[in-house]
DNA sequence: CATGAATGAGGCTTCATTCAT
DNA sequence: AATGAATGAAGCCTCATTCAT
């Protein structure tokens, strides 16, 4: 697997929120990506260390621990996603677009320039101990409140009829599961992709 | 974590299929608890063999080496669950009834007896190399099948409006996502979910 | 310094007290002598498993980290000396007999069988955490206390004019030094040492 | 152990000899106190550096390496205690007035000032090489060859009955060993240790 | 079949030292 | 002189797997 290695490939990753140029950026970025292609786990620090360009023992100037790097790549991913949230919110000016607008972003999310980090999030989610997922948690709570506020919305115009709590849930899996099958080059684009979902959301 | 250990634990934990009271079999249901709920990297074999009862050396005159087990807990939670997605479909009158049969056989796959299976199926499946996919594969693609054909049967009769593949992998994302939020002895019942999810993939 | 740690060697030290030809006796022996003659931190668990004969790994199947090896020895270094000193005391007639007895045990401890293990003791204490020094602590006040009741009694009688706890203290440095000169194959005995050493505790 | 290495301790450090206010008597004072509290191998020299207040490639500037700097500790320390010594015996009338001398001399550079840089002395003598222990042998003969000149001194006015070599050895141990034990505030000065240490000399 | 001691490769991390700024 | 990021060798420890009993 040393073709996920090459410091070449980490230029083609997407550079967003902390995941800067700067040396802790590029360290994101590549754990993003390995984390995602190879799990946790499976990816040692020399890799790691490989694919920016430095030696292993290097990277724990900008770290603690390994630990601390699948962190870090968890925290960028909520913090970047929470603004792109309250961003689609701010943009609509209905309910029923709100309610889009949260799908498109959150598919954008999970199938888009965050996607490794997103995808690290969930799947590596019990790789970190319960005191480090207390702040993720706290944002967390913060992202999910955006979401069940639109729904209720929705219920009091008598647009959705079902607890806002399961259907958030039944959305979210749908949405999440997208990092399962979508491939971005292909035939479905996110705007497609996100009619299709709302139109399953609301019920059309 | 010693209490995920135990040798008692071991007994409460549902036999089906191969999952029997073998030797064989407890080592499968011990590996599909623990690789759920540490991860399958995250599991040792020490630990394995202390929930089964066993020395270490001991469950390599089961199974050739500790991916050989991860392979057959993937293969035994899918071989069955195609079993129930058969019954499912055999048991229903329209197309109609067979989807919601479907839904239910897979709500109660991935939060019954064969959760932890199912979990160690979606999560760990980049643990085993192309080659152990294979044959998991085409038993998936089966599965697959059978869903798409009920769903394909609902687009003639005019009910289903969406590309049917499309339409399977956001409904399979909302019943694999609720793995990670449903409590089977929560307020809401397998039954009442399938409900909520039935009309939501019926667009009700 | 590879000469340090052959195999062979190992079969010249003492096996003392748990230091048997036991695995685990094995690893004690080569370990306070390493530790002795190179220093704890500089003593690598590689080093010490070539002179045991196994590969590094294996040590920790018998320990469970390389601390633990160090606490050992020193545990079993204070166990086999507080043993020595009650015989010491057993089979002294009057005070002076029994202070004679403890001064030629003391310097027989630090100079025979047992010189690395009380070498490692001294001078690697501050390398084990205050946890582990407990239980140490305990058997060391009942080491001292052997001696200051010996001294309280020569008090009594007359024939010592000091305080016994700052005697006690000259006497044990003394004694202790020892283990930075003296020569077990030199011109003096330890017989006639003890016979200095007991001629300046009692003022002669 | 933070507590261990601020830049305040620094101020309370005794500066004797080269140890004085410049960088690199600074570094050799915070050296001496932190290889002798911790040992020299557990004092890394980011410790060490933050201790004098610098970065850690800053020391480097000052010495060529950290054994370099442990070196100059102990040449420090035998430079300035050699001086003492002749001092002590220049100001004695009688061979028992300059043995006085000598074991008060001691005891203080032991306990008192300098008494990190002589722990660290004796306790680290092994961490150097041979090559780097010769210049300090040298002093140390000189320094031992005043205290077998006075003990000879006293043998011949027949004040003390045994070899001198071993009264030296002995009474160097139990002077040695106050570092163990002596507590610089507590209820014995180091006037009353010299009395009780010169009458165990003289076996008075 | 079961045991459990032993293996040995490989993982994460530390740290003295260097060097461009 | 000072900085501090980077180095890279080396350290401790883990763990799947083997095999003699």
């Amino acid at each position: 697997m040393n073709h996920l290695m090459s410091p070449e490939l980490l230029h083609a990753l997407p550079a967003i929120g902390g995941m800067d140029d700067s040396p802790r950026g590029r360290v994101l970025r590549a754990a993003a990506y390995l984390f995602h292609e190879q799990g946790y786990a499976r990816t040692t620090v020399r890799e790691l260390a490989q694919m920016v360009g430095i030696q292993s023992g290097s990277l724990f100037h900008h770290f603690k621990s390994k630990d601390a790097i699948l962190c870090a790549v968890m925290s960028e991913a909520i913090i970047y996603n929470l603004q792109q949230m309250h961003q689609a919110i701010e943009s609509g000016a209905t309910p029923a677009e709100r309610l889009k607008g949260l799908i498109r972003a959150e598919l954008e999310s999970i199938n888009g320039n965050t996607s490794h980090a997103m995808a690290v999030l969930v799947y590596e989610w019990n790789a970190i101990t319960e005191q480090q997922q207390v702040p993720l948690l706290a944002m967390r709570e913060e992202y999910e409140s955006l979401w069940v506020n639109v729904l209720d919305d929705l219920i009091q115009e008598g647009k959705l009829k079902h607890d806002a709590f399961i259907w958030r849930r039944l959305i979210s899996g749908s949405t999440f599961g997208t990092a399962l099958w979508y491939k971005s080059n292909g035939r479905v684009s996110i705007a497609e992709l996100t009619e299709v979902s709302f139109a399953m959301a609301m019920g059309q």
